[in-house]
RNA sequence: CGGGGAGUGGCUCAGCCUGGUAGAGCACCUGGUUCGGGACCAGGGGGUCGGAGGUUCAAAUCCUCUCUCCCCGACCA
C-alpha cells in the first residue's frame, strides 16, 4: 500500500500524472478589482499567482511550474555559451562604494543593516559582485574570455510597481556578464548573447523584436533590447515596416521633411510683437497663422550634475529649445548633458535665468554657458533647429514674442544635439529607406549591452596581456526577465475566457477533462487516456474533479493549457475531442489515434516555435 | 514625490450622504436532485466594517491622524 501511494506522487514513476482533484489550483470566477492588464487578471484568476504586497507576489503551483519551464529553457541555452554561478541576494556595501553606485543608485536599492550596524543591500543587479570575482581571480589573458551567468532573484524598490508581474520589486532574472581582453572579444560575447537570446525567446514561443536601446547614463557603446509588442507594455518602440529598423523611443531617430520657411518681415531682423494671452504653442501658432513647426518651444530644466563617483553635485539651469510640434525626450537629454536627474524650473529660477515668465521664454538674449552644466545657463537646441530661418519664439517678456528669428544668427547655444522624441509617421532614419515610422507599446523581456570598462576600471580588475602588460578587461552585461516571459506570453495569447501558453512553457501540455466522473466508464477511459499520454512523456493534467462539465471547461479555458481532451459522450464509440485552446477548435479523434495525434500536434508547435 | 481612487466574510460589491452595533451574489460545509459550457432545492459555518484616537446615550456611517493597495504622472543601472 505504502509503495503504491508513494508511486502516485513520485515523478520518476512512468505512469505519473497530476490529478486536478488533488491539486491546489484556486481559480477565480472574477478578477480582483486591483487587476487591470490582461496578464495580471488572468494569472490571478488562473491561480498562478497571489499578491502579497505592492510588486510582491507568491507564485503558486501552476505559476511556478511555468516559470520552471522557462528557466529550464534559459539554462539550457545559456549553458551553450556561459557558466552558471549563483551569487548571494544579500550583499555588502563595499563593492557598491567602489563602483560609485552605493550613492548613485539612490532609493531604488533596498538597504539594511546587520546586527553590527554594517550596511548591506539586497541584490539589485550583480555587475559589482561579478567584477569583484573577476578582479580577485582573473590574472591572465589566457583565462579570457569568460562569460558567467546566474538565474537569481533581484530586488528593486520601484517607485511604482504595477501591472501584476510586469513591474515588481522582487523578480527572477537571468543575468550574465562577459569579460574580454579587447573590444573585438566583447563584440563576440555580445553577438553570442544576441544569438542565444533569439533562441530562448523563440523556444518560449514569443513573438519578439530586437531594438536599438539607450545605454543609459552608465555608459556603454551598444545596447539592444528584446521586446514583445503589447499594449500593457511600458516602452514605446519606433519601427519601420519597410526596412525593419526598430528602436526604443529613448533612442530612435527619424528624418524630418523640410519645413517651408516663412518670409521675413520688415528688415528681416528679430521684431518684437505684442501677443497678449498667447502662452501656449497653439495660441502662438494661431496668432501668427504659422505651423507650430515654425515656432521655437522652450523647456526649462534644472539638471543635477554628477560629481566624483557619480555622486550628486549641484543643480544647474538647462534651457532646451526645439520645434513647437516636437517633444523633449528626457532620456536623450540626460545622456547629452550627462546629468543624473532633471526637474522643471520653478518660477524664481525662470526669472533668474531668463528674466522672463513661463509661456514667453525664448533663446534670444540669453548668454549660453560655453560649458555643459557650467555655472551659467546651459542652452541645448535640438539639431532640427539648425539651418532654420525666420521663426517665432518667446521674447522673455510677458505677452510678447519675437519673429524673424534665425538660429545661429540671432542666438547661440552650448550644444546642439538630438534631444526630441520621434513621432509616428516621420521618415525612417535609414538613408536608403522611404518608410514611415510606426510607434507601438512593448514590454522588455531581455536586454544586452556592452558595458565597456566602467566596472572593471573603477573596481580595478586587471589581467596581463601576451606582452606581460597589465590591461583592463572589457565587459558586457546581459539580462532576461523570467517572469516577463510568462507575462508577455499571456499578453500575447488571451481572449475573454482566459489565455493559452506555448507548449514549451505551459504548466501542462494537455488537460484530460472527464465530463462526468459519476460515469465509471468515462472515468476509466479518462484514466487510461491520461496515463498513456503521461507514459509517452507528455505533461498531463487529469481533471478528475467531481464537477459538472461546464465548470471544468471554463477552468480549462482559463488556465493556459494549450490542449484539452474531452472524454465524454462519444467515448462509448471510441472517440474523444481534442480542443486546441489558441484557436478554440475541436476535432474528434479515435482513442487508438490519440497518442499519435497529440505527439504530432506538440511537434508541430515546437517546429513553429523553432522557426518563429 | 504630485494628482486621483479604494480598503466591509475567500472574491465581487451594497450599506455610509440622512449614526441605532452588518447584508447580497459567488465561493465554502451537510443532505438531496442533477450532470457537455461556471446547476437547483433545503439547511449551515464564517466578517465588528484597514488601524489608532475623538465626538455621541449609541459609530461601518461624523471628525482627526495613520497604514495599505490600485490608477495617472514623476521615476525606472
Amino acid at each position: 500500500m505504502l509503495f503504491i501511494r508513494l508511486c502516485e506522487w513520485e515523478s520518476s514513476c512512468p505512469l505519473f500524472m497530476h490529478r486536478w482533484s488533488k491539486l491546489f489550483i484556486p481559480t477565480l470566477r472574477e478578477a480582483p478589482a486591483d487587476a487591470e492588464v490582461a496578464s495580471h487578471k488572468f494569472l490571478l484568476r488562473a491561480g498562478y499567482i497571489r499578491q502579497l504586497g505592492a510588486g510582491i507576489y507568491n507564485y503558486l503551483f501552476l505559476g511556478q511550474r511555468s516559470l520552471n519551464k522557462i528557466i529550464a529553457i534559459v539554462r539550457e541555452e545559456m549553458d551553450t555559451i556561459a557558466q552558471e554561478f549563483y551569487l548571494p541576494g544579500i550583499l555588502p556595501k563595499e563593492p557598491w562604494v567602489e563602483s560609485g553606485r552605493w550613492s548613485a543608485i539612490g532609493e531604488n536599492m533596498f538597504r539594511l543593516k546587520d546586527r553590527k550596524g554594517a550596511d548591506l543591500c539586497l541584490g539589485f543587479t550583480h555587475e559589482e559582485i561579478m567584477t569583484s570575482m573577476a578582479r580577485n581571480e582573473l590574472r591572465s589573458y589566457k583565462q579570457l574570455p569568460q562569460i558567467w551567468y546566474q538565474i537569481q532573484t533581484k530586488f528593486r524598490d520601484e517607485p511604482r510597481p504595477k501591472s501584476g508581474l510586469l513591474r515588481v520589486r522582487q523578480f527572477i532574472m537571468k543575468d550574465s556578464y562577459s569579460f574580454d581582453l579587447d573590444a573585438a572579444g566583447l563584440d563576440k560575447s555580445f553577438d553570442r548573447h544576441d544569438a542565444v537570446y533569439r533562441r530562448i525567446f523563440t523556444r518560449c514561443g514569443l513573438n519578439f523584436v530586437s531594438v536599438e536601446a539607450d545605454s543609459g547614463a552608465m555608459g556603454g557603446s551598444q545596447s539592444q533590447e528584446f521586446m514583445v509588442y503589447t499594449d500593457a507594455g511600458e516602452d514605446l518602440i519606433a519601427s519601420c515596416p519597410q526596412c525593419g529598423y526598430a528602436a526604443n523611443l529613448e533612442k530612435a531617430t527619424s528624418r524630418l521633411d523640410p519645413v517651408k520657411e516663412m518670409e521675413p518681415s520688415g528688415d528681416g531682423m528679430p521684431e518684437l510683437v505684442s501677443t497678449p494671452g498667447c502662452a501656449a504653442i497653439a495660441d502662438v501658432a494661431a496668432f501668427f497663422s504659422i505651423s507650430p513647426a515654425s515656432d521655437i518651444k522652450c523647456v526649462a530644466y534644472m539638471a543635477l550634475k554628477r560629481g566624483e563617483h557619480g555622486k550628486p553635485h549641484a543643480w544647474r539651469g538647462v534651457a532646451v529649445f526645439l520645434r513647437g510640434d516636437h517633444q523633449v525626450n528626457e532620456t536623450k537629454l540626460l545622456g547629452v548633458i550627462g546629468a543624473a536627474e532633471l526637474r522643471t524650473m520653478q518660477a524664481e529660477e525662470l526669472s533668474h535665468y531668463f528674466n522672463g515668465p513661463a509661456g514667453y521664454l525664448g533663446p534670444v538674449g540669453l548668454r549660453p554657458d560655453t560649458q555643459t552644466l557650467g555655472d551659467g545657463l546651459t542652452v541645448i537646441v535640438d539639431q532640427s533647429l539648425e539651418g532654420r530661418r525666420n521663426m517665432v519664439c518667446g521674447a522673455n517678456q510677458l505677452d510678447y514674442h519675437l519673429r524673424n528669428v534665425t538660429p545661429g544668427r540671432d542666438f547661440g547655444w552650448t550644444l546642439s544635439a538630438d534631444i526630441r522624441s520621434v513621432n509616428e509617421g516621420e521618415k525612417c532614419p535609414k538613408p536608403a529607406c522611404n518608410g514611415q515610422l510606426l510607434v507601438g507599446k512593448a514590454v522588455e523581456v531581455g536586454h544586452i549591452f556592452k558595458l565597456g570598462y566602467k566596472y572593471s576600471e573603477s573596481m580595478g580588475a586587471r589581467v596581463l596581456d601576451p606582452n606581460g602588460k597589465e590591461v583592463t578587461p572589457i565587459m558586457g552585461s546581459y539580462g532576461i526577465g523570467i517572469e516577463r516571459i510568462l507575462t508577455a506570453a499571456v499578453e500575447q495569447g488571451n481572449d475573454a475566457n482566459g489565455f493559452w501558453l506555448p507548449v514549451s512553457i505551459a504548466p501542462f501540455t494537455v488537460v484530460v477533462t472527464v465530463t462526468n466522473m459519476a460515469d465509471p466508464s468515462l472515468r476509466n477511459t479518462g484514466e487510461t487516456v491520461a496515463s498513456e499520454l503521461a507514459a509517452a512523456g507528455l505533461d498531463v493534467l487529469l481533471d478528475d474533479r467531481q464537477e459538472r462539465a461546464g465548470v471544468k471547461f471554463k477552468d480549462a479555458d482559463l488556465i493556459g493549457i494549450p490542449y484539452r481532451i474531452n472524454v465524454g459522450k462519444k467515448a462509448g464509440d471510441g472517440q474523444v475531442e481534442l480542443v486546441t485552446r489558441a484557436t478554440s477548435t475541436s476535432e474528434d479523434v479515435a482513442l487508438a489515434d490519440l497518442l499519435a495525434t497529440m505527439k504530432e500536434r506538440v511537434e508541430e508547435q515546437s517546429l513553429l516555435e523553432a522557426s518563429a
